[in-house]
DNA sequence: AACCAGGGTGATG
DNA sequence: CATCACCATGGT
């Protein structure tokens, strides 16, 4: 992995190559669009484009400082995802079929308070609406950003102050009153992203349930998108049945370490091919 | 028009 | 512990 920085894009050369469009499009995230062949979105509070040309990732509208801060960490490029891969395939035919078919899923690391945020957001919800109701609140109460009509996704600090009447804007129904409470956790420092990274998975995520509205699966996600836990396996209602149908019996330590690639590949997988898991 | 969406809560058995 | 109505909103 080499990197070179020119005018206002940094060229990682020989970067571990994984899918950008399976990364960004698999569920784990809910603010990058397709712009052609390039991908635009906003993370840390930047905006890129990012590409692939063969085997050197594109980050566009960015720096070297930027690179070395937020990019290289969110992409999590010092990790050999193809090794994961491996692992998993050996766990079971299924996923072996499964992970060669969805190609290259790298699991982000997003920011935790917008990855919790989002995932509270994501509950009893659909895809489409969810990425709605995020962009009305960076809308609302993110900061404006480059020159375009961007925004940041709104700290803790901010939200922690509003009411639900305030958040009605966003339309997130009966969520705004989750959204209130898990932002004043962590503005508080009662929920605090460092000290969960160093606790046991049970007790971080015994504290992360002491959120009113978060439960089992927005937990498990917090935990793999927003803290790296990779073992982190959350049980989404597509999950479960992915699971009662193939893996019946089977528990999420059956999947080992990194439980929650697999789920990715699972979930994504049989989201872009439902007849799949249906039919008898 | 009823039903569903990357669920959680509180009440009840 | 298992089940169940209900939770707001927009799309089909």
């Amino acid at each position: 992995m080499k990197i070179i920085e020119l005018d206002d894009k940094i060229i990682v050369q020989n970067a571990e190559s994984f899918n950008l469009e399976s990364t960004l499009d698999c569920g784990q995230c809910f603010r990058w669009k397709k712009a052609g062949k390039k991908f635009h979105g906003i993370a840390f509070g930047k905006e890129i484009f990012v590409h692939f040309d063969e085997n050197n990732l594109i980050i566009e509208n960015s720096n070297l400082l930027d690179f070395n801060n937020i990019w290289k960490n969110y992409f999590d490029l010092n990790t050999n995802y193809e090794l994961i891969t491996e692992e998993l395939k050996n766990f079971n035919d299924l996923l072996k079929s499964v992970c060669e078919n969805t190609q290259k899923i790298r699991i982000l690391k997003q920011d935790f308070w917008e990855a919790l945020c989002s995932f509270i957001i994501s509950q009893n919800n659909n895809i489409p609406r969810i990425k709605k109701i995020i962009n009305s609140l960076c809308e609302n109460f993110g900061e404006k950003i480059g020159k375009n009509n961007s925004f940041s996704f709104p700290s803790a600090k901010i939200l922690s102050n509003l009411t639900v009447e305030d958040l009605s804007i966003v339309k997130s129904g009966f969520r705004a009153k989750y959204i209130i409470d898990a932002a004043k956790k962590v503005a508080s420092g009662m929920v605090e992203p460092l000290s969960l990274k160093q606790m046991s998975m049970f007790n971080a995520k015994s504290v992360l349930m002491t959120i009113n509205g978060v439960g089992s699966k927005v937990a498990e996600c917090a935990l793999l998108y927003g803290l790296g836990r990779l073992e982190a396996f959350p049980l989404d209602v597509w999950m479960k049945k992915i699971m009662e149908k193939f893996f019946a019996g089977k528990s999420p330590k059956f999947f080992g370490q990194f439980a929650g690639v697999a789920q990715q590949h699972l979930y994504y997988y049989f989201r872009m091919n439902p007849q799949n898991l249906i039919k008898t």
